[in-house]
DNA sequence: TGATTTTAGATGACATGTCAACTAAGTAGT
DNA sequence: ACTACTTAGTTGACATGTCATCTAAAATCA
């Protein structure tokens, strides 16, 4: 009540914040319908595909899009019972399992990767022009340093690897 | 795969994602330990709380903050739970019912307005510059219109009302 | 080697969200 | 008034996410 309260500020965060939810519906609608799938599936679907040997370490996972160890355990039982992907045995690390991409999963996620592609294409980049992207990269960049500033102790000089949410 | 990928559109994606992630990730942490409620609970007494006789029919609350029905109810039935407001039966309508704030509810919004407020100036308003915030209230508005067109049709020829989805 | 601490991951309890019935009350059309 | 349709809201089944806890296997160190 007592901040002044810069015109359109209200408004700004009004629909900034009705963007953020519909965009977010809109791509999950839209990877269900098109490939059955959802954006947690994709996202996991994503960082196998990508791997070499389509196969990637669970805790590696959880660094990769940036989610807790144990959300991605039960998301891999789901995706496992689904037959989207498999647990294997790890030789290295008695501890560890592998998470190996399936062939359906690997069916899935190529069907899903265009498709994703067009749908952020079709409801964010063809909305935008080419400054306003710039602009937004820009913003983003300095919104996440102001909630999680880089930190610069004496163990992580180098600036700390930042969550990744989607591809 | 095939479509041209213009320069740093996917760092765009990668960026702007993590930024959404996270600045909902901080605006939940910061209202848990400010005012011990989460941004669902905030969502519905802020409607609460501006309305003249802090009640309202359980369906306008879902117009007003875009939630399904079922949504609400079931929200209406933990936040009762937990003594934030209570249903009051509806004399109008006898199939609906009024959602009051109760005294604690509305000692919790009261006290949790100026965190949000502030919350939202520090992680967003005061990262950027007038002009990106007039970028992105209107990136933001051509994104909405993409996602959801305005329909015109002979029934709605005024814009229809777009869900509002926080304060 | 043996004790202690870390690390990887799984699991169960619980909060939240969606979807598909379901109930009851208002609204029309005859 | 009688029937059919619509609307308001609730409910239960189920999917998803978080947190605290647990097990077992490294890693560290005396």
């Amino acid at each position: 009540m007592k901040d002044a309260e810069y015109p359109g500020e209200q408004e700004l965060w009004r629909v900034f914040s009705a963007m953020r939810r519909q965009l977010e519906l809109a791509m999950e609608r839209r990877l269900q319908s098109d490939a059955a799938i959802s954006t947690a599936d994709f996202d996991i679907l994503s960082a196998l595909i990508e791997e070499p040997g389509h196969r990637l370490r669970s805790g590696r996972i959880a660094d990769l899009i940036g989610w807790e160890r144990s959300r991605v355990s039960h998301q891999i039982t789901r995706m496992q019972q689904r037959g989207l992907l498999h647990r294997q045995e790890c030789g290295d690390d008695a501890r560890g399992v592998w998470i190996a991409l399936s062939a359906n999963g690997r069916r899935s996620v190529l069907g899903a990767v265009d498709e994703h592609r067009a749908a952020v294409r079709e409801y964010f980049f063809d909305a935008l022009t080419e400054e306003e992207k710039a602009t937004i990269a820009e913003a983003s960049r300095k919104v996440l340093d102001r909630i999680n500033p880089p930190v610069c102790d004496e163990i992580a000089p180098s600036s700390a690897p930042r969550a990744r949410a989607n591809v």
